[in-house]
Formats: C-alpha cells, structure tokens, sequence
RNA sequence: UGGGGUGUCGCCAAGCGGUAAGGCACCGGGUUUUGAUCCCGGCAUACGCAGGUUCGAAUCCUGCCACCCCAGCCA
C-alpha cells in the first residue's frame, strides 16, 4: 500500500546487517507490563517492532514484563492479547514471559556476585534513597558495599529461601554511587517480596527488577534490536553493563524512539486509571478513551491505527499528533469498506401530501462505487423522517437543502418540494407537508427538475429507532495536564441521539457504517440499538457570515 | 549550578556539505443524486538564536536559548 518506511532505527538496523561479519537476523519484542489496558501509543510500538521484524524476514515476541507481582494480573494479560490480535498482530508462539526466566536471572545474579560485581545491602529503603545523592551531589557507598562474596552468596542465597522479610535485604550491583547517571550508583537488581505472582505463584519471594530483567531477557531471546521508548535512555548504560558483565553471549542493541502523543487526550496509566475510577468515562472500553479498547468499541479500525503509525514516523522528537491526522486514517479505511445507510439524528416529519395512502420498496446499493457489496432494500412511503438541519425558515445563499418552496432529492428515491410549515405552539417546527414529483424516481428521473441538493431521509413506517452516541474529544485542551484534568473534560464528550434508521441497516449484521451526509457509526457490540459515531464527515460548508443563523 | 535527549511550515516528518520531499490541516478551482469521496492548483528565500569553517551549511565547529526525561526495592 505504501512503501517501506526509512526512520533512523531501520537505518541503523541497515547499517548492523551490512556489517561484513555481522548477523543479517532481526528479532525484537513488545514488552507490555501486564499491569494495565493497552492504548494508541503502545500501538505505535507493536507496529514498529512487529513491523520491523515482518520487514527483515525475522519474528518478534510478546514478552509480558512481569516482574512486581503486586501490580500484574492474568486479567492484563488476557487483555493484551487480545489487543494484539486485533490489531492484526498475530503472536500466538511467540508468547514468553519474564517470569520464564526466573531460574536463569537468579544464576545470572549469583554470576554477579561471584565477580564481586553485585552485593547484598542491608539498608533500608529510606536509607538506600538518602545515600543516592542528588542530581548535583554524589552519592555515598552503602556501608555493605565491600561484603565478602561468600557473605553475598550466602545471604542472597538465603533471601531466595524465604528467611528474611520484605525490605530486608536487596542485592544491588557494584559501579558507581558518583556516577552522573543516577541509574549507575548501585542499582537495585533484587527484592524481596513475599507476594503470589500471576504466573509464578509462591515459587519466589524474591524478584528481579526491571533494569536486571530486560536486558536479560532480551539477551535470552537472542533480540537484536531492543526498541524502547526516551524514558529510558538513561537506562542504557546499566543495560550495557549488566550484559557486559555476564557471560551471556547475545549483544542486543537498545535503541530509543518518542513516544506517540495525541492531543486532546491522555495517555498516561495514572491518568486513564482516574478517568476510569471517577465515572468521567464508563469504562476502560469507553469510545472516548485513546485505549485500544476504546477505540475498538468505538468503531476505529486496526487498518486506521496501524495507519496512523505509519505516517506518524519513527523519531526522538517529542510530538502530539493532531487528531484531524487520526480522523483522516480513519476516514480513508471506512470510505471504501463501509456499506452505506440513511440514518436521521434529529427528525423532522415529513408528510408527502399527494403520495397515495401505500408503501413501496425501493432498492439502494450499500455503496456506489463498490458494487459487489450489492444492494438494499429502501422501504419509501408518505411519512418521512429527515434531519431538522436539512431544513431552514430563511435559505442563506446556496443553501443546497430544504426550504419553504424549494425543490430536494430524496437520496436514492423522489425529488420533493415544500408547500408548507406545521409549528407548534412555541414556533418549533413540527412538521413539513410537501408533495413528492412521481416522476422524479431515482434511476429513472423524468421530471427535468433540478432541485437545489439531496438529503437522507428514513420512511416512518420502517424507522427503526436507534441510540445514537455522538462521540467528540475528550477533553477542550490539546495537551490536558493532570492537574486540571476534571476541569478539561469537554461537557459534549458524549451527546445521545435519538434517531432512526433505515430497516436493512439496523436489523443486519454489518457493523461499520456511512450514515450518509452524517458520519461513520459502528454498531455498539454490547448496547441493543446503539450506535458509536467513530468521526464525522467532513463538512466544508460554512454559511455565509452574515447569514449564519435561520 | 549534574547527566541524558530534542529543536526543519499550524501538526507530523524527509534531509546525512551542493543550494528545503511527503502527509495531515488550511485556502482556491473542477467532477458529483453524500456540501462526502475523487481530481487539479496554492501553501517554509527558509531549517531555535548568534558567530565561525567552506566556492557552497538545515547538514561541520563554537557559544547561547528553549523544551523533554532522570533522585521507585515501578516499568
């Protein structure tokens, strides 16, 4: 569809491949912690670390990060799964585990130890943080920094037999407490943490962290190019270290990308996590939420995530993505593949004075420019529903709608004219009475009337009556700050309709739709009788400034 | 006042010493039984700022400035 992207990471994994001795595999990982839902940006990851490794014919892994047993659950992982799938991503043998190395890590840091290279200390938590320095200060050593090996295999030893209780004892890796990187001044490579793992159950009470863990892993995995995001940069050395300090025999390079940002939303865990708690939004599926379950549920396709990435790039730049760039992918995948549908939000009645007292059925194909999708039933009678927007008191110039006189198509079936405006008590608008050209008849027009533009229309006689959830950002501000999040949140978030909608669309089974001149819906899977907009049509009317209001 | 990063059009993003790709957005115009789609055209004398090197610099050097990340026994 598009030709291979060139960001600076596939550059480098050119250059790693060209090299004369060098290895031509590639094999990465997407490393999700199992400890919350997935969102747009790990979406950006996985197609980056699948895509790389589909591009230069190697594989990647799901790996689940699961070394804190008291954030990560089952639940998670199931979750993560099966976003993965949906996205398109299938993984179903490459599923591991950090926790599948348990065994290995802990030879791994008893190899440590034995260098002289890690040691237990006795410190405490507090204590560990105050020797650490400041950005601007060095730190100091811990007073266990010189125990003798055998004390450290002993005491390690002991911590993973459970003798010792939580915060007893850590072991840490011997470099630098005046190191610059703050990462570097004895790093914390075990804790204990007498806690049931989702995986592992009680067959440990200590756990490795996540700079002892990864590199490790992807070592394991013989992954040669560790993608991850800025954040951890500062990491990397100590991801050197540890490796080059072990006798493993794979080198992975960890090279770091920005993050996907998109305005008008949060991405952040803690964040989403509040949202969710404080009933802003109704759930971690809530259409509003930038999840992949979100979106899912919204409507959006994985065609249009993964598009999204694609043209969003690789960089180290910090970026938020407009969310026009997010509508637009979305728009392209459905103009093609959803089947078209009248669909009313706001009815106004419609009485076709001259139509005689019966029904027909005319038929419409589901899209035009795609044929084999084939067609529809359109069932047409004397009482319509159309759109309240679809008719004004006072046309401003070009107004290509209804209009007391004026001539319209019915899209699909007759041409109409307006004779006359019922208004209720309040002078609402309650109902049009027009009459209807016979000869008019979409395909077969003889009436040589050229109204002033088409509107959709639903018969009454075969409305369905439909819930229509009119989705828009959630929060006002482009860049929402926790801070004031509450106070962003945009009040039209969520605005219910309550419309109706042509027979063959809400009885059958498609689930993405153009409701036409409205927008794309998907059918809610778990809501009777509900529709998500995923995103408008683009509308690039705009009445004439004087006249704006009628 | 430490370390690590990043600064090219409103938003993304190519560019890798030879004289600013592309996409989104936006603005015009054409086609159209969706004011949609589609098609055509426009849209950075300019690359955070200031110097320097060079025949030539967004690309090299120096110095500033701005923004992001780091003081979890989270990842």
């Amino acid at each position: 569809m598009a030709e291979r992207p060139t960001d600076f990471i596939r550059q480098q994994i050119d250059r790693d491949i060209a090299k004369p001795d060098g290895s031509k595999d590639v094999i990465t990982r997407f490393p999700p912690e199992p400890n919350g839902y997935l969102h747009i940006g790990h979406a950006k990851s996985i197609c980056l670390n699948f895509g790389i490794a589909e591009e230069y014919g190697g594989h990647a892994y799901l790996r689940f990060d699961d070394t804190n047993p008291l954030a990560e659950s089952d639940e998670y992982v199931d979750a993560i799964k099966r976003d993965l799938a949906w996205l398109g991503f299938d993984v179903a043998n490459r599923v591991t585990f950090a926790s599948d190395y348990f065994e290995a890590l802990y030879n791994c840091a008893l190899e440590l130890i034995r260098k002289d290279k890690a040691f237990v200390c006795s410190l405490s938590q507090d204590e560990i943080r105050a020797t650490r320095g400041t950005l601007t200060e060095p730190g100091t050593d811990s007073p266990y920094r010189n125990r003798p090996v055998e004390e450290n295999l002993d005491l390690f030893t002991r911590m993973r037999a459970g003798e010792f209780p939580d915060g007893a004892h850590v072991l840490r890796a011997r470099i630098d407490m005046a190191s610059p990187n703050l990462n570097m001044r004895d790093p914390v490579l075990y804790r204990i943490r007498h806690a049931a793992h989702h995986n592992v159950g009680k067959a440990w009470v200590i756990y490795p962290t996540y700079d002892f863990t990864h590199c490790i892993c992807d070592a394991l995995e013989n992954i040669t190019h560790s993608l991850c995001t800025l954040e951890f940069e500062d990491h990397r050395p100590l991801y050197d270290w540890v490796l080059d300090n072990l006798s493993l025999n794979a080198r992975p390079r960890q090279i770091e990308f920005s993050r996907l940002g998109l305005e008008h939303t949060v991405m952040s865990k803690r964040l989403l996590q509040q949202l969710v708690t404080e009933g802003v939004v109704e759930g971690w599926d809530d259409p509003r939420l930038p999840t992949l379950a979100g979106l899912r549920r919204r409507g959006v396709t994985p065609r249009a995530i993964r598009d999204l990435c694609r043209r969003a790039g690789v960089t180290k730049q910090d970026n938020q993505l407009e969310i026009e760039l997010l509508e637009f992918c979305v728009r392209s995948d459905l103009e093609d593949s959803a089947p078209r549908a009248l669909g009313v939000v706001k009815p106004l009645k419609v009485r076709l004075t001259n139509y005689p007292q019966s029904n027909e059925t005319l038929q419409a194909p589901w899209h035009q420019r795609e044929p084999e999708m084939g067609t529809r039933p359109l069932p047409f009678g004397p009482e319509l529903y159309i759109d309240r927007e679809d008719f004004t008191f006072s046309p401003p110039p070009k107004w290509k709608r209804l209009s007391p006189g004026s001539h319209v198509r019915l899209r699909y079936a007759y041409i109409i004219r307006c004779d006359e405006v019922v208004t209720g008590a309040d002078g609402e608008v309650t109902e049009l009475l027009c009459t209807y050209l016979p000869d008019s008849r979409s395909g077969s027009d003889t009436s040589r009337v050229k109204p002033a533009g088409v509107i959709h229309w639903v018969a009454a006689h075969a409305a369905e009556p439909v819930q229509l959830r009119l989705y828009d950002r959630l929060f006002r501000t482009r860049n929402p700050k926790g801070s004031s999040l509450m106070d962003d949140v945009n009040p039209a978030s969520l605005v219910t309709a309550f419309g109706f909608l042509e027979p063959a669309a809400a009885t059958g089974e498609q689930s993405h739709f153009q409701f036409e001149r409205v927008g794309y819906f998907h059918r809610d899977p778990i809501l009777p009788r509900t529709f998500n907009r995923i995103v408008s049509l683009r509308d690039s009317w705009r009445p004439p400034r004087a006249l704006k209001d009628s």
